[in-house]
DNA sequence: TGACGCTCTCTACAACTGTGGAGATATTGC
DNA sequence: GCAATATCTCCACAGTTGTAGAGAGCGTCA
């Protein structure tokens, strides 16, 4: 559970990510939804979707003449699988780098440092037992 | 500087990795030294290098019939490229939710967590004076 | 019952990506 | 000078991605 090598295009990010907010849905749902961001046709929104839904990122169900849409994958596995694509590739797997290649280019706050820290010394405490 | 929007696919990445190792050097050269993992036709790696080149990721100088290829970007800039677009698309551009995607999905290794977390101590310690 | 508005289906097409064959050219050892 | 090698140039082709027009089907309000 959770090999899905799932990655995912520019335009199927937005796809997605609109369609977990408003699931169930239908093509024009998101085509609204998206309207500020990208002004696609009808038709533009319709083929994205129902490639995704062939590529299995997305599920549909035909009631009457209506189109419903779900997503098939969890923004969690998208996630992974977008990281992974770059943890492998950029950095041929070695997570320390990634990390400090983060540190070093993001404009981290203070607090957000402070709050990765934490995070860091819970999965610790964590994985002390397992 | 560093706005380069650098984006690879996964054999702009081997090729690229390739050419990191070796440069400057040639399209067998690369070609030879990807042969276990991809055993690519000779005009394969030529075409996939010529349109690097158009990209701006590499960069390549004629010398009598010779093709000698160079890196136009640095491992870092194309590694910031590829974590910026996760981090962009997946994650919205929260770094902390990326970290935490991180460190619940590897396998992190109690010393790899140490390691870490003396990352983000130094970047502390750092940011406090700028 | 007809016009209006929605949603759908089908089709197209250009750019980009992965892959490589055919044949021209240059370099070099004999 | 010539054959053998190493390189190169050109072109092709299928699959994916981004983008969308044209027109059919249906529900509904006068």
């Amino acid at each position: 559970m959770s090999k899905s090598k799932t990655e995912l295009t520019e335009a199927e990010w937005a796809i997605i990510k609109a369609v977990w907010e408003m699931e169930p849905c239908t093509a024009p749902d998101i085509r609204e939804k998206l309207r500020r961001q990208t002004a696609w046709a009808y038709s533009t929104v319709r083929t994205l979707m129902d490639r995704m839904v062939v590529k299995g990122l997305l599920a549909a169900e035909k009631v009457r003449n209506l189109t419903i849409y779900r997503s098939a994958v969890t923004r969690e596995q998208a996630q992974r699988g977008e990281l992974f694509y770059a943890l492998k590739h950029a950095f041929n797997g070695a997570l320390t780098p990634m990390v400090q290649c983060l540190l070093d280019t993001g404009n981290l706050s203070t607090d957000e440092l402070a709050e990765l820290e934490s995070l860091i010394k819970a999965k610790r405490k964590g994985a002390k037992k397992a």
